[in-house]
DNA sequence: TATATACAATAGTATTACTATCATAATAAA
DNA sequence: TTTATTATGATAGTAATACTATTGTATATA
């Protein structure tokens, strides 16, 4: 699809300094998105981050006052980018259930994988998404942290979904909550369909769609 | 309603000796639930917990491995107690529609409220199991520990909910995916409801039982 | 050329997450 | 009742974590 590199302007509260600013900078997101990936959030350290990328914590600790705001600047990312996929893809799609289709399936398809070896590892950041996301917001200093406006990419993500819902059927009383119960469950079915698997109803062994089924059919339904 | 004292065998492979076999074992879980809702998991330490309940950091450890074992204690405790209170509330009720929305109010009101003083404070359970029961399973190791089976009692929770789906509606496809859905979206709309209202459509202000009413209809949508 | 900035290198602190030892108090077995 | 067992408290200690601070040097900018 498209070869161009995409990049956005994250609200500025979340870094200290600029990370895409310098080379540095860059390489701290892209190596902490493998490291997360491979070592679980609260496995991974400045530390470790800093000696992977043969840097020094103190360097790191300049970009980001602490992990929490680089895992918050990474589902940034993730959001803002998320968003921009969806109007792409909506661009040119006028029938409205064509449209709920395609955002049920980048919710549960995740990002494209991309070839360019400096932009983000793609299947590390869906996995991300879907095993820490919920860590950013659900902590004791949400209340704090939100009057920031850091998850403003999120609400963003979660109003255009429920713009595109409330347009489908207008009559819908709760299309925001429609909205953030699809995000949220497109990343719990993918989870519990990986680790936990009682709790779904995931056919198992071969390559299934099972995430997407589920959810389309349970979008509609209750549009119905 | 009922007065009597509810108590469950957890899985033993949870804890390194029973906390509800000694006075001390009691007292560390009781003040757990009331310091990590007050803290938040991640300000949670055992040498806090100790001191709340003036003892030592090696008794605590004799009890539980360590803290995330502790909380997956708690989240065990209340499963096996939602699940009790399911059997409980749907025993005489035969109206099928009837059975889903006591479960669906059981899953958005939380535990009802305890008088006793040796018991758990159910208000601040109800918080931990909407802000931290991700974080039991949302780790790097979910595989390793869900070998010792500590999930169990989610997985009988969600099945059981299911099987009362199915009853609905024998011929819906995702029981399962759908229960799952119910419990961690009960969850999520209350948080948000609370702390990041944007995603939801809660009318703000005076009390309201929106979750309720949300989950509730899209639960009947999808089975109609 | 002077100046500012970014980074590496290094040091250091408080806290966290444990593990280990030992004496004593409480409890159970003989 | 004596003895053995076990639980706890008191204390110590370690490695890792989560930072903060300082200094020298390389590089970019004025």
């Amino acid at each position: 699809m498209m070869d161009f590199q995409v990049s956005f302007k994250v609200n500025e509260k979340i870094y200290l300094r600029d990370p895409e600013s310098t080379e540095i900078g860059k390489q701290i997101v892209k190596n902490a998105i493998d490291l997360i990936y491979e070592l679980g959030f609260e496995h991974f350290t400045f530390k470790k981050l800093a000696i992977h990328i043969s840097s020094t914590e103190a360097t790191v600790y300049r970009y980001f006052e602490n992990k929490h705001r680089l895992l918050l600047y990474i589902l940034n990312w993730y959001w803002c980018y998320m968003e921009f996929l969806v109007d792409f893809k909506l661009q040119n799609i006028t029938v409205k259930k064509d449209r709920l289709q395609i955002i049920v399936s980048l919710l549960t398809h995740g990002l494209p994988e991309s070839t360019g070896q400096f932009d983000y590892n793609k299947k590390y950041l869906n996995h991300i998404v879907i095993t820490e996301s919920n860590k950013v917001y659900m902590v004791k200093e949400v209340a704090e942290i939100n009057k920031d406006e850091v998850f403003k990419p999120y609400k963003d993500l979660c109003a255009k979904i429920a713009s595109v819902i409330a347009d489908y059927k207008p009559s819908y009383k709760f299309p925001r909550s429609l909205s953030s119960t699809l995000i949220e469950t497109a990343q719990h079915q993918q989870f519990f369909k990986s680790y936990l698997p009682k709790l779904t109803d995931s056919p198992t062994g071969k390559e299934n769609d099972f995430v997407y089924r589920f959810i389309a059919d349970f979008l509609f339904r209750t549009l119905a």
